[in-house]
DNA sequence: GACAAAATATACCGATCGGTATATTATATA
DNA sequence: TATATAATATACCGATCGGTATATTTTGTC
């Protein structure tokens, strides 16, 4: 019955299948069974859609991420906090997740990768912030901060790209191990 | 003058900065100076481009990184090959690099990703075999060559991004450290 | 220089692109 | 019930899409 959610969800469909670029806005009525001037009613552009949809999708995944990134001294218990978070959040939300990490890997200058972007950066700031923290309490990893949680975000998405590929399942263990891979290298 | 080299040339320029959907090929042709026939007696498609394109440059890397990921019995040392064919690879084609990462992120139904497969699989496949050979002389690490596959490569190319994004700069000593903290953690 | 083949250009194809002017229908409020 | 507004549809816009039929030029070979 409303247009507008649908309108929503079907783009996400398409989007994280086929890409951005690739689906035209006739595409997105047409698989409604709405036309084109009720989706430029409530969205003024394909850009908008996209936008609109970020804003619906993105910001849930901002808001548990920062719940979970509070640091209270527990650096591995603040990261499984967050993994967690993720492979819930990928899980609930796996098309979406889908579409999210490849806008944050397509090209500088497309609409795609400048939509994501501040939704990209909040959470990468928001993984600097718990390392920034951290290093009041372990000092060696100070000035670091950057390429961890560069890393760590790297970590974290390779393994849900081996769910979103069917190659895993994201277990609780796998939070664990995750982690302490981090944390501990491969041979501990 | 050689016409075809140059398409080529600029087809990466183009694809890599705003996605091989969001690049029309008039838009190729243009840039280099030439018309379309002349994109079509080289090319028979524009999917046809982009996978020559991937071809020409691909295959270097691939060379690059088989050569690098000879395991003979010290697997540190190893990865710091392969990190550094990576490294010199994505400082010396920095737009083909740009423009593979997109790639292989890119929806799975999208012409994008689907002509990039091939390659993504055979690197991984490199990567996999390291870990099942040094599997032989680290009994623990049996049975996770494809998680530790994938981290590794997701490690490699959070590190690359950052590169990408002119937020560091890839040294020898960022090749030590990135194997050492995926090796040993982050807190050795 | 004759001639075949490769390379390139002109001009066009139908289809689809994102977007809109205008009209109509449904809905809520007074 | 009158009226304004939100929601939707019909029909269209110019531009661009990937691709091609045909003709011309260049190039290498004998």
């Amino acid at each position: 019955m409303d247009n507008r959610q649908r309108l929503l969800d079907c783009a996400l469909d398409l989007f994280s299948q086929r890409g951005y670029d690739a689906v035209g806005v006739r595409e997105v009525v047409e698989a409604v069974g709405v036309t084109k001037p009720t989706l430029y009613h409530y969205f003024d552009s394909k850009r908008g859609l996209l936008e609109a949809l970020l804003r619906r999708e993105g910001s849930r995944l901002l808001t548990e991420v920062l719940r979970a990134s509070i640091y209270q001294g527990d650096l591995v218990f603040t990261l499984e906090t967050i993994v967690r978070a993720y492979f819930a959040y990928a899980q609930h939300a796996t098309s979406y997740y889908r579409m999210q990490l490849g806008m944050y890997f397509s090209p500088p200058e497309s609409e795609a990768n400048q939509a994501i972007r501040p939704f990209a950066n909040q959470q990468r700031e928001i993984m600097e912030g718990v390392f920034i923290q951290a290093a009041d309490d372990h000092g060696n990893l100070r000035g670091r901060h950057v390429r961890y949680a560069a890393g760590f975000l790297g970590t974290i998405n390779a393994t849900i790209g081996l769910y979103l590929n069917d190659e895993l399942t994201l277990t609780d263990e796998l939070v664990y191990q995750t982690v302490h891979q981090f944390m501990h290298g491969i041979f501990s």
